[in-house]
DNA sequence: GTATTATTTTTGATTAGTCAAAGAGTAGCA
DNA sequence: TGCTACTCTTTGACTAATCAAAAATAATAC
Protein backbone atom coordinates (compact mmCIF):
# COMPACT_ATOMS: atom_id res chain seq x y z
CA UNK A 1 0.00 0.00 0.00
CA UNK A 2 2.68 2.43 0.96
CA UNK A 3 5.48 2.36 -1.13
CA UNK A 4 8.48 4.38 0.98
CA UNK A 5 10.64 4.92 -1.44
CA UNK A 6 10.40 6.24 -5.34
CA UNK A 7 6.94 6.56 -6.97
CA UNK A 8 3.64 4.66 -6.20
CA UNK A 9 3.03 3.68 -10.36
CA UNK A 10 -0.40 4.04 -11.69
CA UNK A 11 -1.78 0.37 -11.97
CA UNK A 12 -1.28 0.30 -8.18
CA UNK A 13 -3.87 3.32 -7.91
CA UNK A 14 -6.01 1.82 -9.45
CA UNK A 15 -6.12 -1.04 -8.33
CA UNK A 16 -6.01 -0.12 -4.34
CA UNK A 17 -8.75 2.90 -5.23
CA UNK A 18 -10.59 0.53 -7.03
CA UNK A 19 -11.04 2.24 -10.85
CA UNK A 20 -10.19 1.88 -13.73
CA UNK A 21 -6.51 3.43 -15.08
CA UNK A 22 -8.05 6.19 -17.03
CA UNK A 23 -10.36 7.75 -13.99
CA UNK A 24 -7.11 6.96 -12.08
CA UNK A 25 -4.83 9.52 -14.30
CA UNK A 26 -7.37 12.27 -14.08
CA UNK A 27 -7.93 11.57 -10.14
CA UNK A 28 -3.54 12.30 -10.07
CA UNK A 29 -4.37 14.93 -12.52
CA UNK A 30 -6.37 16.79 -9.95
CA UNK A 31 -4.49 15.96 -6.89
CA UNK A 32 -1.63 17.55 -8.42
CA UNK A 33 -3.70 20.79 -8.86
CA UNK A 34 -4.38 20.92 -5.53
CA UNK A 35 -0.75 20.38 -4.34
CA UNK A 36 -1.31 17.15 -2.32
CA UNK A 37 1.20 15.24 -4.47
CA UNK A 38 3.29 15.44 -7.94
CA UNK A 39 2.45 13.20 -10.87
CA UNK A 40 4.81 12.49 -13.76
CA UNK A 41 3.18 10.86 -17.05
CA UNK A 42 4.49 7.09 -17.14
CA UNK A 43 5.82 7.01 -13.80
CA UNK A 44 3.64 7.71 -11.41
CA UNK A 45 2.99 10.14 -8.19
CA UNK A 46 4.87 10.93 -5.31
CA UNK A 47 3.29 12.88 -2.11
CA UNK A 48 4.54 16.43 -1.79
CA UNK A 49 5.49 17.75 1.70
CA UNK A 50 1.79 19.05 2.44
CA UNK A 51 0.36 15.32 1.00
CA UNK A 52 2.80 13.61 2.98
CA UNK A 53 1.70 15.68 6.13
CA UNK A 54 -1.94 15.78 5.24
CA UNK A 55 -0.97 11.10 5.03
CA UNK A 56 0.00 11.49 8.28
CA UNK A 57 -3.29 13.41 9.70
CA UNK A 58 -5.53 11.07 8.16
CA UNK A 59 -3.55 8.15 9.66
CA UNK A 60 -3.57 9.83 13.07
CA UNK A 61 -7.48 9.70 13.04
CA UNK A 62 -7.74 6.55 11.52
CA UNK A 63 -5.57 4.92 14.32
CA UNK A 64 -7.08 7.17 16.91
CA UNK A 65 -10.67 6.06 16.03
CA UNK A 66 -9.56 1.97 16.37
CA UNK A 67 -8.59 2.90 19.36
CA UNK A 68 -11.52 4.33 20.43
CA UNK A 69 -13.80 2.06 18.63
CA UNK A 70 -11.66 -1.16 20.38
CA UNK A 71 -11.00 -0.02 23.48
CA UNK A 72 -14.34 2.43 24.62
CA UNK A 73 -17.18 0.82 22.64
CA UNK A 74 -15.45 -2.44 22.73
CA UNK A 75 -15.50 -3.54 18.88
CA UNK A 76 -13.94 -6.48 17.72
CA UNK A 77 -10.17 -6.10 16.52
CA UNK A 78 -11.37 -7.31 13.43
CA UNK A 79 -14.24 -5.13 12.49
CA UNK A 80 -12.66 -1.70 13.36
CA UNK A 81 -10.35 -1.21 9.88
CA UNK A 82 -13.65 -0.46 7.67
CA UNK A 83 -15.44 1.63 10.31
CA UNK A 84 -12.12 3.92 11.47
CA UNK A 85 -12.24 4.41 7.45
CA UNK A 86 -15.51 5.73 7.39
CA UNK A 87 -15.63 7.95 10.40
CA UNK A 88 -11.86 9.22 9.91
CA UNK A 89 -13.12 11.52 6.70
CA UNK A 90 -16.08 12.57 8.92
CA UNK A 91 -14.17 13.72 11.96
CA UNK A 92 -13.29 17.20 12.61
CA UNK A 93 -10.15 18.57 14.42
CA UNK A 94 -11.63 19.66 17.31
CA UNK A 95 -13.38 16.25 18.21
CA UNK A 96 -10.78 14.63 17.26
CA UNK A 97 -8.27 16.14 19.45
CA UNK A 98 -10.58 15.63 22.68
CA UNK A 99 -11.16 11.93 21.49
CA UNK A 100 -7.24 12.07 21.64
CA UNK A 101 -7.55 13.37 25.42
CA UNK A 102 -10.23 11.33 26.55
CA UNK A 103 -8.19 8.03 25.16
CA UNK A 104 -4.98 9.27 27.62
CA UNK A 105 -3.14 10.17 24.62
CA UNK A 106 -2.22 6.99 23.41
CA UNK A 107 0.61 6.00 21.36
CA UNK A 108 -0.22 3.06 19.58
CA UNK A 109 -3.21 1.30 17.71
CA UNK A 110 -5.14 -1.70 18.52
CA UNK A 111 -2.28 -3.45 16.47
CA UNK A 112 0.59 -1.42 17.63
CA UNK A 113 1.08 0.71 15.37
CA UNK A 114 2.10 3.77 15.92
CA UNK A 115 -0.28 6.87 16.45
CA UNK A 116 1.39 10.43 14.91
CA UNK A 117 1.44 13.43 16.87
CA UNK A 118 -0.94 16.16 15.88
CA UNK A 119 1.91 17.42 13.69
CA UNK A 120 2.79 14.57 11.39
CA UNK A 121 5.60 13.18 13.17
CA UNK A 122 5.37 9.34 13.57
CA UNK A 123 8.28 7.03 15.84
CA UNK A 124 9.05 4.26 13.66
CA UNK A 125 8.68 0.67 14.34
CA UNK A 126 10.98 -1.35 15.15
CA UNK A 127 12.12 -3.63 11.67
CA UNK A 128 12.64 -6.53 13.18
CA UNK A 129 9.79 -9.48 12.47
CA UNK A 130 9.38 -12.71 13.90
CA UNK A 131 12.00 -14.30 11.51
CA UNK A 132 14.66 -11.84 12.39
CA UNK A 133 15.59 -13.47 15.66
CA UNK A 134 17.28 -16.63 17.28
CA UNK A 135 15.82 -19.67 18.56
CA UNK A 136 14.94 -19.54 22.05
CA UNK A 137 14.75 -15.51 21.99
CA UNK A 138 11.50 -14.14 24.48
CA UNK A 139 10.14 -10.94 22.48
CA UNK A 140 7.60 -8.70 22.69
CA UNK A 141 4.79 -8.28 20.08
CA UNK A 142 4.88 -4.73 18.40
CA UNK A 143 2.82 -4.46 16.10
CA UNK A 144 0.70 -6.79 12.90
CA UNK A 145 1.25 -5.39 9.17
CA UNK A 146 -1.88 -7.78 8.02
CA UNK A 147 -5.14 -5.54 9.11
CA UNK A 148 -7.93 -7.91 6.96
CA UNK A 149 -10.41 -9.13 9.40
CA UNK A 150 -9.19 -12.99 8.98
CA UNK A 151 -5.99 -12.35 9.40
CA UNK A 152 -6.26 -10.40 12.58
CA UNK A 153 -9.12 -12.96 14.02
CA UNK A 154 -6.18 -15.68 13.79
CA UNK A 155 -3.75 -13.47 15.36
CA UNK A 156 -6.15 -12.69 18.35
CA UNK A 157 -7.10 -16.54 18.72
CA UNK A 158 -3.45 -17.26 18.72
CA UNK A 159 -2.63 -14.74 21.23
CA UNK A 160 -0.35 -12.90 18.75
CA UNK A 161 -1.48 -9.10 19.88
CA UNK A 162 0.73 -6.33 20.40
CA UNK A 163 2.27 -6.30 24.19
CA UNK A 164 2.15 -9.86 24.68
CA UNK A 165 5.59 -11.82 25.44
CA UNK A 166 6.22 -14.89 22.28
CA UNK A 167 8.74 -17.14 22.57
CA UNK A 168 10.61 -18.64 19.16
CA UNK A 169 10.87 -22.28 19.89
CA UNK A 170 11.83 -23.99 17.00
CA UNK A 171 13.06 -22.58 13.05
CA UNK A 172 12.85 -25.14 10.31
CA UNK A 173 14.15 -23.37 6.91
CA UNK A 174 13.04 -26.42 5.29
CA UNK A 175 9.39 -26.54 6.07
CA UNK A 176 9.53 -23.00 5.85
CA UNK A 177 8.11 -22.86 9.10
CA UNK A 178 8.78 -21.64 13.02
CA UNK A 179 7.37 -22.79 15.94
CA UNK A 180 5.87 -20.30 18.45
CA UNK A 181 4.65 -20.00 22.11
CA UNK A 182 2.70 -17.02 23.77
CA UNK A 183 2.85 -16.93 27.02
CA UNK A 184 0.78 -19.83 28.66
CA UNK A 185 -0.41 -20.48 25.43
CA UNK A 186 -0.34 -23.97 23.70
CA UNK A 187 2.39 -23.88 20.69
CA UNK A 188 1.19 -23.66 16.84
CA UNK A 189 3.36 -23.24 13.47
CA UNK A 190 3.47 -20.36 11.00
CA UNK A 191 4.48 -20.36 8.03
CA UNK A 192 7.87 -17.72 6.82
CA UNK A 193 5.70 -15.37 4.70
CA UNK A 194 3.24 -14.92 7.98
CA UNK A 195 5.83 -14.64 10.26
CA UNK A 196 7.15 -11.35 8.44
CA UNK A 197 3.65 -9.55 9.33
CA UNK A 198 4.62 -9.85 13.00
CA UNK A 199 6.93 -7.07 14.15
CA UNK A 200 8.56 -7.75 17.48
CA UNK A 201 11.63 -6.24 19.70
CA UNK A 202 13.43 -8.41 22.35
CA UNK B 1 -37.85 23.11 10.19
CA UNK B 2 -40.70 20.04 10.68
CA UNK B 3 -44.12 20.13 9.48
CA UNK B 4 -45.98 17.76 11.25
CA UNK B 5 -49.04 17.80 9.65
CA UNK B 6 -49.84 18.21 6.01
CA UNK B 7 -47.51 18.87 2.90
CA UNK B 8 -43.90 20.80 3.50
CA UNK B 9 -43.65 23.19 0.74
CA UNK B 10 -40.77 23.29 -1.85
CA UNK B 11 -40.06 26.89 -0.98
CA UNK B 12 -39.11 25.78 2.74
CA UNK B 13 -37.70 22.57 1.14
CA UNK B 14 -35.01 25.03 -1.19
CA UNK B 15 -34.49 27.48 1.87
CA UNK B 16 -33.32 25.14 4.43
CA UNK B 17 -31.53 23.10 2.08
CA UNK B 18 -29.74 26.02 0.63
CA UNK B 19 -30.40 25.29 -2.95
CA UNK B 20 -32.05 27.07 -6.02
CA UNK B 21 -36.17 25.96 -6.31
CA UNK B 22 -35.66 24.18 -9.38
CA UNK B 23 -32.83 22.05 -7.63
CA UNK B 24 -35.10 21.46 -4.29
CA UNK B 25 -38.12 19.99 -6.80
CA UNK B 26 -35.61 17.32 -8.72
CA UNK B 27 -34.02 16.44 -5.49
CA UNK B 28 -37.63 16.03 -4.46
CA UNK B 29 -38.67 13.74 -7.23
CA UNK B 30 -35.46 11.52 -7.04
CA UNK B 31 -36.41 11.01 -3.56
CA UNK B 32 -39.90 10.01 -4.60
CA UNK B 33 -38.41 7.70 -6.92
CA UNK B 34 -36.34 6.31 -3.65
CA UNK B 35 -40.20 6.44 -2.42
CA UNK B 36 -38.62 8.15 0.71
CA UNK B 37 -41.46 11.14 0.29
CA UNK B 38 -44.17 11.75 -1.89
CA UNK B 39 -44.47 14.63 -3.87
CA UNK B 40 -46.89 16.25 -5.37
CA UNK B 41 -46.82 18.98 -8.14
CA UNK B 42 -47.54 22.31 -6.73
CA UNK B 43 -48.27 21.03 -3.31
CA UNK B 44 -44.85 20.10 -1.31
CA UNK B 45 -43.80 16.70 0.11
CA UNK B 46 -44.83 14.66 2.84
CA UNK B 47 -42.54 11.57 3.92
CA UNK B 48 -44.02 8.50 3.47
CA UNK B 49 -44.13 5.41 6.57
CA UNK B 50 -40.31 4.45 5.61
CA UNK B 51 -39.40 8.35 5.31
CA UNK B 52 -40.63 8.85 8.65
CA UNK B 53 -38.64 5.55 10.36
CA UNK B 54 -35.40 7.05 8.64
CA UNK B 55 -35.90 10.45 9.78
CA UNK B 56 -36.37 8.68 13.37
CA UNK B 57 -33.04 6.72 12.75
CA UNK B 58 -31.48 9.87 11.98
CA UNK B 59 -32.88 11.72 15.22
CA UNK B 60 -31.16 8.91 17.14
CA UNK B 61 -28.01 8.95 15.81
CA UNK B 62 -27.90 13.22 15.79
CA UNK B 63 -29.31 12.63 19.19
CA UNK B 64 -27.04 10.00 20.46
CA UNK B 65 -24.06 11.54 18.58
CA UNK B 66 -24.79 15.04 20.78
CA UNK B 67 -25.11 13.40 23.92
CA UNK B 68 -21.47 11.40 23.33
CA UNK B 69 -20.14 15.00 22.47
CA UNK B 70 -21.09 16.43 25.59
CA UNK B 71 -20.61 13.78 28.07
CA UNK B 72 -18.19 12.41 27.16
CA UNK B 73 -15.59 14.26 24.97
CA UNK B 74 -16.85 17.50 27.30
CA UNK B 75 -17.70 19.56 24.21
CA UNK B 76 -19.71 22.88 24.67
CA UNK B 77 -23.31 22.58 24.79
CA UNK B 78 -23.42 25.46 21.64
CA UNK B 79 -21.18 23.44 19.18
CA UNK B 80 -22.24 20.20 18.86
CA UNK B 81 -24.65 20.37 16.45
CA UNK B 82 -22.61 21.09 12.97
CA UNK B 83 -20.35 18.44 14.30
CA UNK B 84 -23.02 15.73 14.69
CA UNK B 85 -24.51 16.97 11.87
CA UNK B 86 -21.85 15.27 9.57
CA UNK B 87 -21.20 12.26 11.79
CA UNK B 88 -24.45 10.64 11.77
CA UNK B 89 -23.84 10.15 8.07
CA UNK B 90 -21.08 8.65 8.52
CA UNK B 91 -21.46 6.41 11.79
CA UNK B 92 -22.46 2.84 11.53
CA UNK B 93 -25.24 1.12 13.06
CA UNK B 94 -22.99 -1.22 14.84
CA UNK B 95 -21.03 1.97 16.09
CA UNK B 96 -23.94 3.29 17.03
CA UNK B 97 -25.55 0.77 19.47
CA UNK B 98 -22.17 0.30 21.19
CA UNK B 99 -22.43 4.05 21.86
CA UNK B 100 -26.22 3.77 23.07
CA UNK B 101 -24.53 0.74 25.96
CA UNK B 102 -21.55 2.99 26.25
CA UNK B 103 -23.22 6.49 27.49
CA UNK B 104 -26.08 4.24 29.52
CA UNK B 105 -28.82 4.46 26.81
CA UNK B 106 -29.99 7.81 27.62
CA UNK B 107 -33.43 8.95 27.15
CA UNK B 108 -32.90 12.55 26.41
CA UNK B 109 -30.17 14.51 24.29
CA UNK B 110 -28.25 17.62 26.04
CA UNK B 111 -30.80 19.59 25.24
CA UNK B 112 -33.70 17.65 26.66
CA UNK B 113 -35.19 16.16 23.51
CA UNK B 114 -35.84 12.41 23.74
CA UNK B 115 -33.85 9.96 21.78
CA UNK B 116 -36.47 7.86 19.48
CA UNK B 117 -35.47 4.18 20.10
CA UNK B 118 -33.66 1.72 17.73
CA UNK B 119 -37.04 1.58 15.94
CA UNK B 120 -37.78 5.30 15.48
CA UNK B 121 -39.91 5.33 18.54
CA UNK B 122 -39.72 8.49 20.01
CA UNK B 123 -41.51 9.85 23.67
CA UNK B 124 -43.65 12.82 23.47
CA UNK B 125 -42.42 16.05 24.92
CA UNK B 126 -44.51 17.60 27.47
CA UNK B 127 -46.37 20.87 25.05
CA UNK B 128 -46.32 23.35 28.48
CA UNK B 129 -43.73 26.24 27.60
CA UNK B 130 -42.48 28.32 30.49
CA UNK B 131 -45.67 30.87 29.34
CA UNK B 132 -48.13 28.69 30.10
CA UNK B 133 -47.64 28.58 33.71
CA UNK B 134 -49.15 30.04 36.99
CA UNK B 135 -46.68 33.02 38.83
CA UNK B 136 -45.00 31.22 41.62
CA UNK B 137 -44.96 27.90 40.59
CA UNK B 138 -41.49 25.79 40.47
CA UNK B 139 -40.86 23.85 37.39
CA UNK B 140 -38.35 21.34 35.62
CA UNK B 141 -36.43 22.32 32.49
CA UNK B 142 -37.44 19.93 29.72
CA UNK B 143 -36.13 20.56 26.77
CA UNK B 144 -34.71 23.54 24.97
CA UNK B 145 -36.07 24.76 21.49
CA UNK B 146 -33.81 26.63 19.31
CA UNK B 147 -30.20 24.84 18.59
CA UNK B 148 -28.59 27.72 17.60
CA UNK B 149 -25.14 28.35 19.39
CA UNK B 150 -26.12 31.86 20.10
CA UNK B 151 -29.05 30.61 22.22
CA UNK B 152 -28.04 27.89 23.84
CA UNK B 153 -24.60 30.51 24.95
CA UNK B 154 -27.39 32.65 26.43
CA UNK B 155 -29.03 29.69 27.79
CA UNK B 156 -26.58 27.90 29.45
CA UNK B 157 -25.24 31.03 31.13
CA UNK B 158 -28.57 31.82 32.50
CA UNK B 159 -29.03 28.12 33.61
CA UNK B 160 -31.52 27.75 31.78
CA UNK B 161 -30.58 23.80 31.12
CA UNK B 162 -32.72 20.61 30.87
CA UNK B 163 -33.26 19.08 34.30
CA UNK B 164 -32.85 22.23 36.46
CA UNK B 165 -35.39 23.38 38.41
CA UNK B 166 -37.12 27.86 37.70
CA UNK B 167 -39.43 29.45 39.17
CA UNK B 168 -41.70 32.00 37.42
CA UNK B 169 -41.40 34.92 39.65
CA UNK B 170 -43.34 37.91 37.93
CA UNK B 171 -45.39 37.94 34.31
CA UNK B 172 -45.62 41.43 32.79
CA UNK B 173 -47.94 41.01 30.23
CA UNK B 174 -47.91 44.85 29.15
CA UNK B 175 -44.13 44.84 29.12
CA UNK B 176 -44.23 41.16 27.29
CA UNK B 177 -41.65 39.69 29.40
CA UNK B 178 -41.48 37.19 32.60
CA UNK B 179 -39.06 36.97 35.24
CA UNK B 180 -37.54 33.91 36.20
CA UNK B 181 -35.19 32.64 38.82
CA UNK B 182 -33.28 29.49 38.23
CA UNK B 183 -32.29 27.51 41.43
CA UNK B 184 -29.80 29.90 43.27
CA UNK B 185 -28.91 31.98 40.66
CA UNK B 186 -30.14 35.80 40.03
CA UNK B 187 -33.25 36.62 38.56
CA UNK B 188 -33.50 37.55 35.15
CA UNK B 189 -35.81 38.44 32.31
CA UNK B 190 -37.19 37.00 28.75
CA UNK B 191 -39.57 38.11 26.64
CA UNK B 192 -42.46 36.18 25.58
CA UNK B 193 -41.08 35.28 22.39
CA UNK B 194 -38.49 33.70 23.96
CA UNK B 195 -40.27 31.97 26.82
CA UNK B 196 -42.29 29.78 24.36
CA UNK B 197 -38.45 28.00 23.24
CA UNK B 198 -38.36 26.74 26.85
CA UNK B 199 -40.39 23.00 27.88
CA UNK B 200 -40.91 22.57 31.12
CA UNK B 201 -43.02 20.17 33.46
CA UNK B 202 -44.29 20.78 36.75
C1' DG C 1 16.77 -4.86 -32.58
C1' DT C 2 12.32 -6.13 -33.53
C1' DA C 3 8.02 -8.25 -31.91
C1' DT C 4 5.05 -9.10 -28.31
C1' DT C 5 3.02 -7.91 -24.05
C1' DA C 6 1.89 -4.92 -20.36
C1' DT C 7 1.03 -0.43 -18.71
C1' DT C 8 -0.59 4.19 -19.03
C1' DT C 9 -2.86 8.01 -21.29
C1' DT C 10 -6.35 9.90 -24.28
C1' DT C 11 -10.67 10.22 -26.17
C1' DG C 12 -15.53 10.33 -26.34
C1' DA C 13 -19.71 9.14 -24.13
C1' DT C 14 -22.59 8.82 -20.09
C1' DT C 15 -24.52 10.12 -15.76
C1' DA C 16 -25.71 13.00 -11.87
C1' DG C 17 -26.10 17.30 -9.70
C1' DT C 18 -26.45 21.89 -10.00
C1' DC C 19 -27.91 26.71 -11.53
C1' DA C 20 -30.07 30.62 -14.12
C1' DA C 21 -33.67 32.02 -16.49
C1' DA C 22 -37.96 31.37 -18.74
C1' DG C 23 -42.45 29.57 -18.43
C1' DA C 24 -46.60 27.82 -15.99
C1' DG C 25 -49.70 27.80 -12.30
C1' DT C 26 -51.95 29.81 -8.04
C1' DA C 27 -53.71 32.91 -4.66
C1' DG C 28 -55.18 37.30 -3.22
C1' DC C 29 -57.42 41.27 -4.25
C1' DA C 30 -59.57 45.17 -6.67
C1' DT D 1 -63.55 38.62 -13.34
C1' DG D 2 -59.11 39.82 -14.41
C1' DC D 3 -54.63 41.79 -12.66
C1' DT D 4 -50.60 41.27 -9.96
C1' DA D 5 -47.31 39.14 -7.38
C1' DC D 6 -45.66 35.09 -5.80
C1' DT D 7 -44.40 30.18 -6.00
C1' DC D 8 -43.06 26.24 -8.42
C1' DT D 9 -41.54 23.62 -12.57
C1' DT D 10 -39.20 23.15 -16.80
C1' DT D 11 -35.58 23.86 -19.82
C1' DG D 12 -31.00 24.12 -21.36
C1' DA D 13 -26.35 24.65 -20.14
C1' DC D 14 -22.40 23.53 -17.46
C1' DT D 15 -19.24 20.84 -14.43
C1' DA D 16 -17.26 16.84 -12.44
C1' DA D 17 -16.63 12.00 -12.12
C1' DT D 18 -16.58 7.98 -14.20
C1' DC D 19 -15.98 4.13 -17.75
C1' DA D 20 -14.87 1.59 -22.10
C1' DA D 21 -12.16 1.40 -25.77
C1' DA D 22 -8.52 3.13 -28.65
C1' DA D 23 -3.96 5.02 -28.96
C1' DA D 24 0.58 5.74 -27.19
C1' DT D 25 4.46 4.36 -24.70
C1' DA D 26 7.51 1.27 -22.07
C1' DA D 27 9.19 -3.22 -20.81
C1' DT D 28 10.29 -7.89 -21.94
C1' DA D 29 11.41 -11.68 -24.69
C1' DC D 30 13.42 -13.71 -28.33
Amino acid sequence: MECERGEVPMGMIATSLGVTPGTATSMMKNLQKEKWLSYKSRKGVRLTPSGKKIGMIMIRRHRLLETFLVETLGLDWSEIHDEAEVLEHAISEKVLERLDIFLGKPRHDPHGHPIPTKNGIIRRLPKKTLLDSLVGTKMKIESILDQSPEFLTFAQVKGLMPGRMVTLVKNEKVADTIELQVEKMPKFSLGYKTAQKILVSD
